[in-house]
RNA sequence: ACGGGUCGAUGAGACGGUCGCGUUGUUUCCGCAAGGAGACACCGAGGAACGUCCGGGCUCCAUAGAGCAGGGCGGUGGGUAACACCCACCCGGAGCAAUCCGCGAGAAAGUGCAACAGAAAGCAGACCGCCACAGGCUUCGGCUUGGGGUAAGGGUGAAACGGUGGUGUAAGAGACCACCAGCAGCCCGAGUGAUCGGGCUGGCUGGGUAAACCUCGCCCGGAGCAAGGUCAGACAGGGAGCGUUACGGGCUGCUCGCCCAGUUUCCGGGGAGACCGCUAGAGGUGUGCGGCAACGUACAUCGUAGAUAGAUGACCGUCGAUGAGGCCGCAGUUGAAAAACACAGUUGUCUCGGGACAGAACCCGGCGUACGGUCGGCCCGUUUGC
């Protein structure tokens, strides 16, 4: 899971990100990245829109991305904004699949 | 035992491991402070949290009273903060019954509407019929034409202007009579009442639809927690006072006066933020009492989510509510037997799958809808035994 200070929580950090951030496309989420000053925390936010599910699997799908973001969180603690995207397929993988292909992902906008 | 009806209870499946989140409390550390980080403890989704269809609380705005428009409701009595909800009863319909169903006011105030069939569907009407009279023809049985009478019989329909039987008649008809159904008025009895039971009189009968307009009775002000309030700071402006004997500038050389700067004070301000509202409430549970019940009441007792890009979890392992299938037996059935196994049951074992509907956002009371299963109470019918 991830504390506050490492989620995005304001809806103007959420449109820099989405608009100047670099995107990154996986099978079942779309990854926008945008890199920020070396001294702040890494952020993630998450986008899942109503095209995923009911608010049920809606709530499956955060709390899975959100677990993953705190894996992302450990291995890059600062200098990253990221905003995950669910795809509407995303409900039906599991979550090993899921992690490592957002793992990567993250690994290709790296390299 | 089988079948049926009804009312409930329960429902993130259990345990362990790794990694985590939110509220509150205690505490440690960092910081001038605001605040931040850590540790520990407690608590942390539902019966529908859902749909947002009704009704209320609460908040702000509006408001003398009454009415119009608009909307809602509609058997009676009760319950409730209130309701379109709940309980009991009444009426009508379905069912052998338990029980269920009715969007239950008014159709002799008016307007409108009704497919198909049928002669005719709303001030009724007359297709086939039936009937006497007048004319014509006649094989003397009847046939036919005319203007009339009639609605018993036929056929259509969800529905054809009371039903059955008789008197009557040319044939018939509430034309008349008896009984029955229904209507209106009056009376008696039961009930708080809807209504029910009974009697007398009358005219003999004047269909449906109000979830069509409409009529009657009763109820309803509007917007919603993004309500509403507090705080600090940034960014326009406006009003009022002061502006002096001494301290700024201008009209003006001086005084008064006026204007500006200054200062005090009040109002104001798109949007973003923090905090309050924010969870103790028509509260849950138990017992007693009142009531057929819904429910009310007294006492005792319990402390039970509060997020805000939105916590209450993610993953792994073991188990298994329960389902499907295989194998070996058992009783059972068929058969003289050996033997066989379509259906149903069952012990053991193995394999596969592995939990429905669904996520709080100010709070309650309802309704409606979705749902894998499990458990229970009561009642009715049929059959058998005592």
């Amino acid at each position: 899971m991830l504390k506050r200070a490492n989620r995005v929580v304001r809806a103007d950090d959420f449109r820099t990100t989405v608009r100047k951030g670099r995107r990154v496309g996986t099978p079942h989420a779309l990854l926008y990245i945008a890199r920020t000053d070396s001294g702040d925390p890494t952020r993630i936010g998450f986008i899942v829109a109503k095209t995923v599910g009911n608010a049920v699997t809606r709530n499956l799908v955060t709390r899975r991305l959100r677990s993953i973001g705190h894996d992302v969180v450990l291995a890059q603690p600062t200098g990253t904004d990221l905003i995950i995207r669910a795809l509407p397929g995303s409900p039906g993988v599991t979550w090993t699949t899921l992690q490592s292909e957002i793992l990567a992902g993250l690994e290709r906008s790296a390299g």
